[in-house]
DNA sequence: CACGGATCTTGTCGACGTCAAGATATCTTG
DNA sequence: CAAGATATCTTGACGTCGACAAGATCCGTG
């Protein structure tokens, strides 16, 4: 009866590389960041401590990795809050729910995904069409016209990143949790929030 | 010629803890936060690894201890920007400039401080009085009148605060430098981003 | 002076990131 | 198909880390 043994393990380990960010990405939802050593995950994966290093240059480098995942997600997300649109009067605000419950749904990915941007300096690679950062510059274009000078959509476009990332980090503190529970729940308050900004509210237009 | 012999060591070690505090934020602002581990803050300080054990109940509590520093000047940094006030009509802007300059000035300590915070879910002590979450409450307390209810306010305070915390955070990014130096320089870069934020704005006068 | 408690050191443990050397499987070439 | 080259994985090791236990040292108090 060995017929259908579960995924057949290939010979030398099949393409190790997706399984190690696999059982990366597995290990962070289920044990957090601090648990993400080199070693646990190739323990996760089945293979000796050293089998990483045959693909990945060190574990910045898989983190590297992960975080691109991340970051591809994120870009699906704000395409799909953007498609959607059941809410085209408030289609910052929509965004930036979406960006922050992305950032709330997925914290240790989040976290990576930050960390890895400050060891470098940057956000990888998001100024390509459909990398977050440019749906949001597109978003803020269209709502605001013709009218708009480069400049200008560059800044409210770090405006409106800068706001969303910073809610996403701090919406989580106990401190808040009286002022959502009397909004009305968690996507309450942050719009409460976001329309507290005011360039949120000036870019949403039915 | 032993007299004035430097810092003559206490008997024991004189008071460790404070030593210990001291010599981390050395090695954070010299060699970053990669390079604090217990046992070179001990190295740093003079004495062996295993004696910090014995004014910290382990690593994180060391680290609250120089987060909460951290704290405490971060209140005297905003505290400062306040009372100079050479700028009446932007007090919002010129707190949210002081608030993300620290973070640009410390940026290790900066990590910490918030890093400490997330571990705990909640920023430390900031309702205090002088507490940097309470000060900015209170510059827009003032600044809103007294038309204002309790939720709006609680709402601005965070919605300034989630820009600070964004903008400190993004603001050292390579993708904004083009724009910064367009601009005239970091300061420049960072009114502008907060102009764009219409709160700021609304809160600025003279 | 002696003793108890605080403080610091030494020694040790398991876990980590990383590398070198060896083993094994796949690919390439004749 | 055979045989060497190459890619992949394992084993073993090194230095560092956080943390703890046991022992040494020093202080204050009776």
């Amino acid at each position: 009866m060995t017929l259908a043994q579960p995924e057949a393990r290939p010979y030398h380990h099949g393409d190790l590389s997706r399984a190690l960010v696999e059982a990366a990405r597995r290990i962070l939802e289920t044990d957090g960041p601090a648990a993400l050593s080199l070693r646990a995950v190739a323990r996760e994966a089945g293979v000796s401590p050293a089998a990483p290093y045959h693909h990945f240059k060190d574990k910045g480098q898989l983190l590297d990795a992960v975080a691109h995942e991340g970051w591809v997600a994120l870009d699906a997300a704000l395409m799909k809050a953007r498609q959607e649109s059941d809410d085209d009067r408030r289609r910052m605000t929509s965004l930036g729910v979406a960006y922050v419950t992305f950032a709330r749904d997925n914290p240790a990915l989040y976290r990576v995904m930050y960390d890895c941007s400050r060891d470098k300096d940057a956000l990888p690679d998001q100024m390509k069409e459909e990398g977050a950062y440019c749906q949001v510059r597109n978003t803020i274009a269209h709502a605001a016209g013709d009218g708009v000078s480069e400049i200008d959509l560059e800044l409210a476009t770090i405006a409106a990143w800068c706001a969303g990332h910073g809610l996403a980090e701090m919406s989580g503190f106990k401190q808040f949790e009286s002022l959502k529970a009397l909004l009305g729940g968690e996507e309450a308050f942050l719009k409460a929030v976001f329309d507290h900004l005011g360039m949120f509210a000036k870019f949403d237009r039915g």
